[in-house]
DNA sequence: CTGAAAGCGCTTACAG
DNA sequence: CTGAAAGCGCTTACAG
């Protein structure tokens, strides 16, 4: 059962309720419940006494008015249903715990733009915006910046935006993918790519695929597009599979395409992985490492992006630089099964790593 | 290149500053920008030009001072890892969305406990608090009842916690998958369940099997543990196919576990699914529904039990009702070709549908 | 080390 | 419809 509570009765414990219960000004209170303010040991001791008997909590929300810090970052995205984004979130989570922030989360409703939920978040007072998919217009990433408040754009180059970014490699690794796929003796490439246009790091991850193939004297790679998704790789798959001029090596934009392709494969053209077709990924979601599809693909280290943007974010000195970052983080490509390798490399390492970028 | 911000030039606009460039009083200003105020059309009109012009913004959190609404809610969870968990995350955000609210989110460090994280939401005066795993203490939600923050917890009935909770039935669903399992022949039945204390509502989904299995007249159902992902079910089921009395009927505690339990099955034991065994799953993630798997698994609705629970925390009178709610969504057993079912069924629906609970 | 006071940017009775 | 004033719960110079 529920003890009664009038509404007009929930009045918060505050300072003053504790200045007041232990006999001293509310400012000493105040003073107690930061770190490096000067009071007496004995007071701070009692106080704490007092607010832990009264159940006092600070308010976060009004102390952020004063200092106008509020120690909540915000995390902007048009697009929740990617697993990558909450393997962001998850990262996030795990680096501001330390530095005592806060994750206020936002998202665009599916036909607005991203700048909506960008404005949402400056009325929120955030300490920095993360900006994981959709592309800021110039005006609010100009609105930011007089506000004060820093913004990163995650996991895809910034492009021409007026803003820093924080992202994988997408165009070294994708070149490095085609490498492996040609010196391995494949013949017959194809890249399947992202129909969605807010996820721009897949042109990056065809274009690099895409010249190093022209490059390494091979006919151009076949490029198809797709949603994002199993059923979208499925598809691309059968598509690719059914042409005349079918491709042995197949990279795709993510891991969860690869694995629609692959299954594509096995199930629709009885094709033996890696024997008939290769398939590498992007990602290295969860499911790329299951046995069932045991997938090639590029990790991205989200740890590092991650931190690295939290870095720039609590740089105090950050807004008085005088021009933005592309910061690269490396990737790393993983070997597994779904590719075919040169028969010298067969017992090797199953992971290549680049240590730096 | 960044225009230079000097540190102390980066004062917000603020209402007054608006006030005065309209020639209007500050709290004229105010009331322009909350809608069922009493300004006239010409002066709202004239500050919202001065308004835009300067780039005002409301300060939400100034705001939250006086109004003692952060319209902000809280999302507590110690498991980031869990794919439901965000599921759950972009259904609320789009449910709050539409309520001007946003969501907060906090975890809890590996060894802390969950306290600790609603501890920490309350100093943002949230106005309410989803959690999501792991079990408060009596003593901290008690706290929450005392500050009148409303509290829910999701997916898993809250037990004996002094709290409103909003869940699948996750024991009648498990009742209906030992029933459908029994009504197509199998014989030797298991359960794969999650060792993870703070995912209470996998003891539901066992109790509600094994009773069910025994009411039936069999033979009590093997039950192992497992890691709640793909390599803790490829785990358990390697254990459980190597038994001499191999079950024929697997149902594990969530999809990722039935996914890992089916590889091992055929990768491990060249077993035919569902010819040699029948292995269902719960959730109903994307996963599930890819042609490599086709698992049959009760589909968690997980908007159903979000908007739920947005209802009762946005409910203004809930504090002053006088007992906890423990809510029941009904789930949806999606039959898929992981099963093996009574020839007449063969041809029949392949989604079954309870419609209420 | 402590207290009185000002102020952060709002909302909301209260008069006019 | 509008303005002056009080106040939300804090922090932070400034004196003492």
């Amino acid at each position: 059962m529920l003890e009664k509570v009038e509404p007009r009765k929930r009045r918060r414990v505050t300072s003053t309720d504790v200045a007041r219960e232990a006999g001293v000004s509310q400012s000493v209170v105040s003073r107690a419940f930061s770190e490096d303010s000067s009071v007496a040991q004995a007071t701070r001791a009692r106080i704490f006494d007092v607010a832990k008997r009264l159940g006092y909590r600070q308010n976060r929300l009004a102390r952020s008015l004063i200092t106008s810090k509020s120690s909540i970052f915000a995390l902007v995205t048009e697009d929740f249903a990617n697993p990558l984004v909450h393997r962001f979130i998850a990262s996030l989570m795990h680096i501001l715990r330390s530095n005592d922030h806060h994750l206020l989360v936002f998202g665009t409703p599916p036909g607005d733009h991203i700048d909506s939920a960008i404005e949402n978040a400056l009325q929120y007072q955030v300490d920095g915006i993360l900006v994981l998919s959709g592309s800021p217009s110039d005006s609010i990433l100009a609105e930011c910046h007089r506000s004060a408040v820093p913004v990163v754009i995650l996991a895809r180059d910034r492009g021409d935006a007026p803003a820093t970014s924080v992202s994988c490699d997408n165009r070294y690794e994708a070149q490095r993918v085609a490498n492996v796929l040609v010196d391995a003796g494949h013949e017959r490439f194809a890249f399947v790519a992202s129909r969605i246009r807010s996820l721009s790091f897949s042109l990056d991850r065809e274009h690099g695929f895409c010249e190093t193939i022209l490059a390494r004297g091979f006919d151009p790679a076949i490029v198809v597009n797709g949603e994002s998704t199993y059923a979208g790789g499925y598809k691309a798959g059968i598509e690719l599979l059914s042409r005349p001029d079918r491709p042995d090596a197949i990279f795709c934009s993510n891991d969860s395409m690869a694995i629609g392709v692959l299954d594509a494969a096995r199930l629709e053209f009885g094709l033996e992985i890696p024997r008939d077709l290769s398939v590498v990924g992007f990602d290295d979601l969860p499911m790329a490492a299951w046995k069932g599809y045991d997938l090639t693909t590029v990790r991205q280290r989200i740890e590092e992006i991650v931190s690295t943007a939290a870095e720039i974010l609590l740089d105090p000195n950050y807004l008085e630089q005088s021009a933005w970052m592309s910061r690269l983080v490396p990737g790393e490509l993983v070997l597994r099964g779904s590719t075919r390798r040169k028969s010298a490399e067969d017992k090797a390492s199953m992971t290549a790593r680049r240590k730096s970028g």
